[in-house]
DNA sequence: TAAGCGTGGGT
DNA sequence: TACCCAAGCTT
């Protein structure tokens, strides 16, 4: 194999033509004048994408920076705007840390700190992300590590070990290979290249510009790395979801725990499948309108949805009635707009 | 350290 | 269909 030098050499020239134009980038003129992404993009852009598609992110980067074209101005937005915004997104964790770590930021006069050890100590601001913040935004010679990387190291070293034993290994050999010049955009490169060549399945191996230093390669075996310790099967939880519906079309919602499942998102009444349920949030005529199923990360739910429609001076034990002019399913984490769906779609509104 | 934490698209 | 897995972090 090359060495390194010639390796990165390489993926910077294919990476110079065949870069992936993306929301959060720069443009390739900028990028040859020396300007440098906003590192309040960079941030955003790189949490929305933990564990999370490029596709999926792309719209809700273009509405938060629509709404929110600095830190400043997302450190200033309520809680519920920002949590509603992120409805649908995933890992809400993510969004109550993304308002923790912007207001932090906006105490220090809106500057992101620009070194690694810095960006770490923020919220929601893991090994990852501080990593590349620092390569994409200052373009420091810090070694990002995600799953597009452990994928190329393994294949391109035969790292036969399976994830996450292997991960110490596939940083230092992701180390190795980071160069002191242009190291943003050879962090980028290894990522697409991860992610337009070096896929999971049928990577395309004829057109990658390391196909000759690759092991997995020479061997046959690319397509089975890099391998992973075997996954635990989800259990199946069962529960019930109350929807209460008031006669001028408002909905009984409650904001769940900030912790947890869902935590800091609205939702309708629940029990037994989410360890922060309870009773039935009012007497009523409750109306079994049938069942949503959706998977966790960990487990599969299948929701029984009860249905009813109450008066307008309605007293529920939980949760508060939400206006139907404030109301937008949109808003909802996804389990519950599908349980809202089968309720709209069961009983035509009042 | 390992479990908890969402969702949607691809195969 | 069922499974994989995607620019991970927190506790």
């Amino acid at each position: 194999m090359r060495d390194a030098g010639q390796l990165s050499a390489d993926l910077l020239a294919w990476y110079d033509v065949n870069a992936r134009v993306l929301p959060w980038r720069t443009s390739p003129e900028d990028r040859r004048a020396g300007i440098r992404p906003d590192p309040y993009r960079v941030w955003l852009s790189e949490v929305m994408l933990q564990q999370t598609t490029v596709a999926a992110v792309k719209d809700y980067f273009h509405r938060f920076t629509g709404r929110w074209p600095d830190v400043q101005a997302l450190a200033a937005a309520p809680d519920a705007e920002v949590m509603a915004e992120w409805a649908g997104l995933g890992y809400y964790a993510r969004a109550r840390n993304l308002l923790a770590c912007a207001r932090a930021v906006a105490a220090r006069g809106g500057q992101f700190p620009d070194s690694r050890e810095g960006l770490l100590s923020l919220p929601g601001i893991g090994p990852y992300t501080a990593a590349a913040i620092a390569a994409i935004a200052w373009d420091e010679p810090a070694t990002v590590v995600d799953g597009n990387v452990e994928r190329v190291m393994a294949r391109l070293f035969r790292i036969e070990t399976p994830l996450p034993a292997a991960k110490p290994e596939m940083t230092a050999r992701a180390a190795d290979l980071t160069p002191q010049l242009r190291p943003g955009d050879h962090a980028q490169a290894v990522m697409d290249l991860g992610a337009t060549i070096c896929t999971p399945r049928s990577p395309a191996c004829g057109i990658c510009p390391w196909m000759g230093d690759c092991a997995a390669r020479a061997a046959g075996v690319q397509a089975e790395l890099p391998r992973r310790a075997p996954k635990a099967a989800k259990p199946v939880r069962q529960g019930r979801l109350w929807l209460a519906r008031r006669t001028d079309g408002a909905w009984l919602v409650e904001t769940r725990p900030d912790r947890g499942l869902l935590g800091g998102m609205p939702g309708f009444p629940g029990d037994g499948w989410d360890g922060a349920g309870g009773p039935e949030p009012l007497a009523a005529n409750w109306q079994d309108i049938g069942e949503v199923r959706h998977t966790f990360t960990h487990f599969h739910l299948i929701l029984r949805i009860l249905l009813a429609d109450v008066p307008q001076e309605a007293a529920p034990d939980r949760g508060a009635f939400l206006p139907r002019a404030a109301f937008r399913p949109a808003s909802l984490p996804t389990v519950m707009r599908k349980a809202h769906d089968l309720a709209a779609r069961a009983v035509p509104s009042p």
